[in-house]
DNA sequence: CGTTAATTTGAGACCATTCAATTTCGGTGG
DNA sequence: CCACCGAAATTGAATGGTCTCAAATTAACG
């Protein structure tokens, strides 16, 4: 059978967790899909709208956003590669929220009729997407915790921790560089400080060396401190 | 058979979604289940734990909850009656959260492999159990919005929005009181902000004649005032 | 009716914001 | 390769929303 290997990453990432049968395997490969690309800052996806696709990211980054009837802006989540972008409102019907291209990405589109086969015929597949559900909730639910009761350098040091042990599974290690392309406005965004004062507290990162951030890239001078500054446990990411 | 009706609320809930045939209906009647009580503050779920069994709210409120390491305190959600506490748990394998019953409250305690063999077995449950974990998700992600930017006076209305909402789903109606035993110390920690600060905007809220809020029990008096000074849109709870 | 928890009030301090200007960076065309 | 441009990052000073710390008052409960 001819096999895309697009989707190959995606199985990977689920046979982390689950144990996946050939069939299981075959199963995702050979799903139908079209690729597309989106700009930096595209929609992916817009609160109020009812997709009729599913959304996977193959490449570059997005993230999750709401806006209020005041114009400001809060980031809600970011994805990585083989995350769905709008597998709720598939779900539910209509989006809640809406999707942004972070950098230039790469996205496979599904039918919805496609996934959902798929979710109701395999068993370890819906496990692994529930789990991913319930993962994906369990950052929110921190990120609740951060906007709401830490001071704003440990939120800005909690989210880099975050995002640099989502980008390097196996455990992040001092010194290693990530490709983030993300600005100063959306970490404000993100953390629900304004744009200048996260810029002072990068600094203050930077001038204790903990951290390195240039735009594009991420490197964590001192993780072990980072994670104090940050008051870090990763045991709501369940990646072990 | 002999069917309990304990867990009736459950499919009637589930039922305003999904179709649930009489077979479906049967096999979540019939689950196994012993009931429990817990006291007000008691925990029903500890961070770290692995619990074996899940967790049915029958009456009264829970919410989830953070505890940081200098001491803070962050309310991720409030559980209301027929809402599982600890299905991400269950499913991940370890509590990344705690969950505390808000006033005294009855459970349903349902052995996990019951309710995942439940899972597997009938497509309409575990599609409306799917539904539940993404609308909890959208939840939290309107939590995010309102603790990270809205000033303290919004983020009290919404949460008042929400939890009225939530509490009388088929639309609120102004004057009308809702049974919620939440402590203004709670609401602080649901909305990080202190609870002296909470006390003050209730007492804004209270001027401006949009709510009354007495000890165990909230009544809206102007629901389209508060819902303009909440900047409320309640799409994000999916319940119409 | 006594005891403890919850709510309320006041005043001062502080963290983050606002507003504005400047500098640096990244990309583009000459 | 340099000059140019807009976006992003940086700096400064003043304002302000929320916090902190205490004390007083009220409500809940046995």
């Amino acid at each position: 059978m001819s096999e895309n290997l697009h989707l190959a990453p995606l199985v990977r990432r689920w046979s982390k967790r689950i144990d996946l049968s050939h069939e299981d395997r075959q199963a995702i490969l050979t799903l139908p899909f079209r690729l597309e690309i989106f700009a930096k800052d595209a929609y992916v996806m817009r609160e109020g709208h009812q997709p009729a696709e599913c959304t996977l990211l193959l490449r570059g980054f997005a993230y999750r956003q709401k806006l209020l009837s005041d114009g400001g802006r809060q980031i809600i989540a970011f994805l990585v590669p083989t995350e769905f972008a709008d597998l709720p409102a598939n779900v539910l019907g209509t989006a809640d929220h809406n999707v942004q291209s972070l950098s230039r990405s790469e996205v496979a589109i599904i039918p919805r009729s496609a996934l959902l086969d798929l979710w109701h015929a395999r068993p370890a597949v819906r496990m692994a997407i529930w789990m991913d559900t319930l993962i994906d909730a369990a950052i929110v639910r921190e990120w609740v915790v951060n906007v709401g009761r830490r001071d704003s350098r440990a939120r800005i040091a909690h989210l880099l921790c975050e995002i640099a042990s989502r980008l390097h599974v196996a455990g992040a290690r001092d010194g290693e560089m990530f490709d983030f392309p993300v600005t100063q406005e959306q970490l404000a965004d993100a953390t629900g400080l304004t744009p200048v004062h996260t810029n002072r507290m990068l600094q203050t990162l930077r001038r204790e060396g903990l951290i390195q951030l240039t735009s594009g890239s991420l490197r964590i001078l001192d993780w072990q401190g980072l994670r104090e500054a940050a008051d870090f446990d990763d045991l709501y990411l369940h990646q072990s």
